[in-house]
DNA sequence: CGAGCCCGGGG
DNA sequence: GTGTACGGGCTCG
């Protein structure tokens, strides 16, 4: 076959094995036309540091090490190159070896040997994956163009355009993917009972929906008449299409929704079932689930699949005004539409029912996989440009949290500095970085409750801008050369500690942060020249958005006990910087007569009272002349009416903000209320609605009150119907693997013993009924409650629903923690004095 | 108090 | 075949 060059995107990376026990580079790709490409590059050699004590002899080290080969069976793992190196690491120099290996798990086979080695100090960067190394070690980021000249050759098994042995691989000016092809699909499974665990039941309906025309729904059952649905007689028939399908349209991206946990796991199970291979894999293999830490992640070779769930919930969730992230939520905040409304009790209904109804599971159906589309539309910009940035394949990106982001980035960026990449920290070590807390923010709080006419302001990036301006990082700490003098922290903690950070050097965090928010600077200057919403508007957005959210988790990054780059003292030191602007500008509004309501990490609210509109931008011109370097204050907006949570102090890292406001539109923005869980029971859920609305919207303080009062009655009063009191819990296990008998597993056990057939999966809807004991041993389920006429436990629903649902509103009204929760409760006494009330 | 368990999303 | 992984809240014991 001949010699070729050609250029595409790249899409995913990993590696195989080759007959010589070589690792070889596996690159997917996509190109301009579409064709897809997978590329082989065998000339890249894994490599990772071994660091040396004091005082030793490199060269000796270097030729003992070089000996060293371990063999198992057939295959032989060895050092094959070592290189004498000085490394940066952490603002000293250290001798370094690194040392090339014939393949990827060489590093743990041989590094016991290492070990044996006199002199040896430790080992760097052996948990670099080998796929990642060669990103960046090659300059070359998936999403965008690269070019490679080689050989093409036969395809053998692959689903793909060409197959090619790469000679030389080149990255062209980071020019990103231009229309990828994405499909969204949903599957809709028969689940009568509530029981959607168990793989017993069968897939319904499946539908994909793509960026480029597609929508379909494949039908297990007999539907005829419309040009989107293809109707199948049996399961089996259902999924070896949805299979075929797949293969045919080969989408770069194949996105659902929660699709990591349900769709494909379900997939996969039914398709074991009926002895069906799911190998969508361009290289033929089957979906696989890879640890993803908590949970398996579906993984398709050559093709991304993002669950766009996480991206959601990890990313975006803190710029969403919806509590819970369900499909519908999300899709009618962020799209203005929804799900179809099919309750699930209707669905199976439908579904037994069979005939022309159908069609209403289709497009059910179908809806959830337009949703999960057009979300991707408006997300996956953002994930892109992360990608771009971190420069690692998108199935990972697409499921990591802010401080994976930061720390993909800095493994990236410190290349350039001839930096050693720290270890991660094992099990013990996070253990005991996790029992250690630190000052957090400053929380000012000397009026709680409803406050009226409100500026907020913002202390733009806080946290960035103080590591920059003062250079706070781990290399930077406590040198040895500014003794005395250096970037001198505010006094920190009783004992007055103070840190200081180098003036001479600069880290290599304040380095790689300062040019992410000038890069950050340099584009929202482009912005303004762009038309709004055009796509190059768009990406640039993204683009901004992607910088400052790496930018932003800086800080958090630092105190994360799983972070390679962890620096406590470094955290402790931003905070102490942010707590001493926050409170100097407080006292600068004080003296100026206004009236602080309340302050929390970089934002500060001021009621108006007799002050005016302009008055409070004149003031903030003023601070901002003079606040030093980067930091400065931005007008947030002006608002209406707000309740806000007392909190006393503020131990933890990244202080939450609490508190609820209205704007002049009728907005309402809730931070930290957050009681929306399903192991809620509804009356809670609802109460905690109506009081903020009441509040709120009509400011009727006293009404929310006896709203809740009047809730409390009603429940004492047995007023409540049971099924307003159902908790709902998830059973996980069988009964006998349960090592601590919940409420709910005692009331699943009750039903058990009277017949009714519970397994792992089953969703258990139970109440706390009235008696004594323990409350496990007054959980019943809601079924057998209704059935024998039992009466839930007014104290329990009281005491742990009512209270913590409506507390923090309370708590901001002027009732504290302990007189709602304490002896003496105030809710006690709105209790009591409702019975006086009724007593006279 | 620590240990154990569950939540999330999905039907 | 490269390598880990959440964080918060409730209840039991």
């Amino acid at each position: 076959m001949a010699k070729l060059v050609s250029e595409f995107y790249v899409l995913d990376v990993d590696h195989i094995t080759g007959s010589n026990n070589e690792a070889i580079i596996r690159i997917f790709g996509v190109s301009d036309d579409g064709k897809k490409i997978v590329a082989l590059d065998p000339n890249f050699t894994h490599y990772f540091y071994v660091t040396l004590k004091e005082g030793v002899d490199a060269g000796v080290f270097e030729e003992k090490l070089k000996k060293i080969y371990v063999r198992e069976g057939e295959r032989i793992f060895s050092v094959i190159k070592t290189e004498k190196l000085r490394k940066n690491y952490l603002g000293r120099e250290v001798s370094a070896i690194k040392v090339y290996v014939n393949h990827p798990s060489a590093i743990n086979k041989i590094s016991d040997e290492i070990k044996k080695i006199e002199g040896y100090l430790d080992k760097n960067e052996f948990d670099i994956p080998f796929s990642k190394r060669y990103l960046i070690d090659n300059e070359i980021c998936p999403l965008t163009k690269v070019r490679i000249t080689g050989e093409e050759i036969d395809k053998k098994n692959y689903n793909v355009d060409y197959l090619v042995v790469i000679e030389k691989i080149e990255n062209i000016n980071g020019e990103m993917i231009k229309n990828p092809k994405f499909l969204a699909f949903d599957i809709e499974t028969y689940s009568p009972r509530g029981d959607i665990k168990s793989n017993k039941n069968k897939i319904m309906a499946i539908s994909v929906f793509s960026n480029y025309g597609e929508k379909k729904v494949f039908i297990s059952k007999k539907l005829d008449g419309y040009d989107y649905i293809e109707s199948f007689e049996s399961e089996d028939k259902l999924i070896r299409r949805f299979i075929e399908y797949i293969k045919k349209e080969s989408p770069d991206f194949l996105i659902g929704y929660n699709s990591d946990v349900f769709d494909f796991p379900y997939l996969r199970s039914k398709a074991m079932e009926h002895k069906i291979s799911l190998n969508i894999g361009l290289d033929n293999s089957q979906l696989k689930f890879v640890k993803h830490g908590l949970y398996s992640a579906a993984r398709i070779k050559g093709i991304i699949h993002i669950d766009l769930y996480h991206f959601i919930a990890n990313v975006i969730s803190n710029t969403l005004k919806t509590e819970t992230l369900d499909l519908d939520s999300v899709a009618r905040e962020i799209l203005g539409y929804g799900k179809v409304k099919i309750s699930w009790s209707e669905m199976w209904k439908i579904w037994e029912n069979g005939g022309k109804d159908l069609v209403k599971i289709c497009e059910y159906c179908l809806r959830d996989s337009e949703l999960v589309e057009k979300l991707s539309e408006k997300f996956l910009p953002l994930m892109f440009e992360i990608t771009k940035l971190v420069a690692q394949p998108l199935f990972e990106v697409s499921r990591m949290k802010f401080s994976q982001f930061v720390e993909s980035y800095l493994i990236k960026e410190v290349k350039k500095f001839n930096e050693l990449i720290p270890n991660r920290p094992d099990k013990d070590e996070v253990e005991k970085r996790k029992r250690k807390t630190y000052m957090g923010a400053f929380v000012y709080q000397p009026s709680p409750g409803l406050s009226e006419n409100i500026v907020v302001f913002d202390f733009r990036s806080l946290y960035p801008s103080i590591i920059v301006s003062h250079n706070v990082c781990p290399s930077t700490i406590n040198c040895y050369c500014c003794r005395g003098d250096g970037n001198v922290t505010p006094e920190i903690g009783e004992e007055k500690r103070r840190y200081w950070f180098c003036k001479k050097r600069k880290g290599i965090i304040p380095s790689i942060l300062e040019s992410l928010i000038e890069r950050r600077s340099r584009i929202r200057k482009i912005m303004k020249e762009v038309k709004k919403g055009s796509s190059e508007y768009i990406i640039l957005d993204a683009r901004q958005q992607a910088l400052k959210t790496i930018a932003n988790s800086m800080y958090g990054y630092l105190g994360f006990a799983r972070a390679r780059w962890y620096c406590l003292e470094c955290a402790e030191s931003i905070t102490a910087w942010g707590r001493s602007y926050i409170t100097s500008v407080i006292e600068e509004a004080k003296e100026k007569g206004f009236d602080v309501i309340y302050g929390d990490t970089d934002s500060i609210m001021i009621a108006l009272k007799d002050k005016t509109k302009e008055d409070a931008i004149n003031f903030l011109e003023k601070i901002n002349k003079k606040l030093p370097g980067m930091v400065l204050l931005e007008l947030q907006g002006f608002y209406e009416r707000g309740i806000f949570v007392s909190k006393k102090s503020e131990i933890e890292h990244g202080a939450k903000k609490k508190y609820a406001l209205i704007d002049e539109k009728g907005e309402i923005t809730i931070k930290g209320f957050e009681y929306v869980r399903r192991d809620w029971a509804d009356i809670a859920k609802e109460t905690q609605a109506k009081v903020l609305e009441m509040i709120l919207k009509n400011k009727d303080v006293d009404g929310a009150m006896d709203y809740i009062r009047g809730i409390i009655k009603k429940i004492k009063n047995n007023e409540v119907p049971l099924r307003k009191m159902a908790i709902y819990t998830q059973m996980t296990k069988e009964f006998g693997d349960y090592a601590s008998m919940g409420p709910h597993v005692v009331a699943a056990k009750k039903a058990s013993d009277r017949g009714y057939k519970i397994g792992p999966g089953v969703l258990i809807e139970w109440v706390v009924t009235k008696g004594v004991g323990k409350i496990s041993d007054r959980a019943t389920l809601l079924e057998e409650a209704i059935e024998k006429n039992l009466t839930y436990d007014p104290d329990y629903y009281i005491k742990h629903q009512i209270i913590p649902a409506t507390k923090r509103i309370l708590e901001a009204l002027g009732y504290s923690f302990e007189e709602i929760e304490g002896k003496q409760t105030r809710l006690g006494g709105f209790i009591e004095r409702e019975e006086k009330n009724e007593g006279r």
